[in-house]
DNA sequence: GATGAAATGAGAATCGTTGTCAACTTGGCT
DNA sequence: AGCCAAGTTGACAACGATTCTCATTTCATC
């Protein structure tokens, strides 16, 4: 502590330092490495999953703050969310463009795509019915070329 | 598909003489009073929901036992289920047809609505990369004009 | 009516996710 | 360079939705 308080310079509460990112937090060393983790991998991946291939990669990073920092990419348009059938949220890296997925059921992998009709379709829609401020999700789920070829033989 | 396909019959083997109903199950009562009660609302209620209902009706029905109940209901196609943006699986009976819905994030307020045109479109993509088995999710929330009004003057 | 499988209900058990809070960093400022 | 305040972290408790367990009850059939 500051002995008693300096008489001269009480220092203004706030409003003097200005923050570099309103809403960007600090680069800690934690989050880089979750930041880092996602670039390591394709398909979506779950926080705990994330939150292991960082205690294999040897960075040890708590669960609650591999949640946190998925939460707040996802805020902040660095990561995409998907829900799974199961209702488990999973986290990947993608382009900050709207866009959807095609997700292989069987091994995971996705394919980005767009939709610019599909877009104005549900903007129409919506309008049509009086919606406002209106949001989307789709997600397509099937079995990727691959996948399907090595099930032929099964069963 | 939850399925949950995982165990099969437990119970031995016991040459089915004549099933009735393959996958109907029994018409127990707490069924039919799930089953009746689903026809008194409109939009999307989560088995919680749907189970206090029950009991503000007079129906005492197990909350385990709704959840068993819409289950199945939602495997035979008698209900549709929505996840809701915070992950929780919502029941509604409707059409057996293949439709999306437009919900209001406000008061919940639902419309069934069908677009070939998507249907097609989500077809045609995931073929064009090589997926097979193709099925999809597609949800519209936004705020209904209603809702709308309201909230002009809040906040 | 007896009988056995299916169904129910109450509560325990799961599981993903969030909240709590003391200890620790970080950045800014003196 | 060092200190303070605010932001972060981590371990674990708390939570809420859903499922599981299993003793008891109900249904359809004999």
């Amino acid at each position: 502590m500051t002995s008693t308080e300096a008489n001269s310079r009480p220092s203004s509460p706030e409003a003097n330092s200005r923050p570099s990112s309103p809403e960007a937090g600090r680069p800690t060393k934690q989050r880089l490495a979750v930041a880092r983790i996602m670039d390591t991998f394709e398909g979506f991946r779950s926080a705990q999953e994330v939150h292991t291939l960082l205690a294999t990669a040897g960075e040890t990073v708590g669960l609650a703050t591999v949640y946190r920092a998925l939460q707040r990419m996802a805020e902040a348009g660095e990561v995409d969310t998907l829900r799974t059938e199961e209702g488990e949220l999973t986290y990947r890296r993608c382009s900050t463009t709207h866009h959807h997925h095609l997700v292989c059921r069987a091994c995971g992998a996705t394919v980005e795509i767009e939709g610019p009709a599909v877009e104005r379709w549900a903007q129409t829609v919506s309008h049509e019915h009086g919606y406002v401020d209106v949001s989307h999700t789709l997600e397509i789920f099937g079995t990727c070329a691959d996948c399907a070829r090595v099930s032929t033989g099964g069963r």
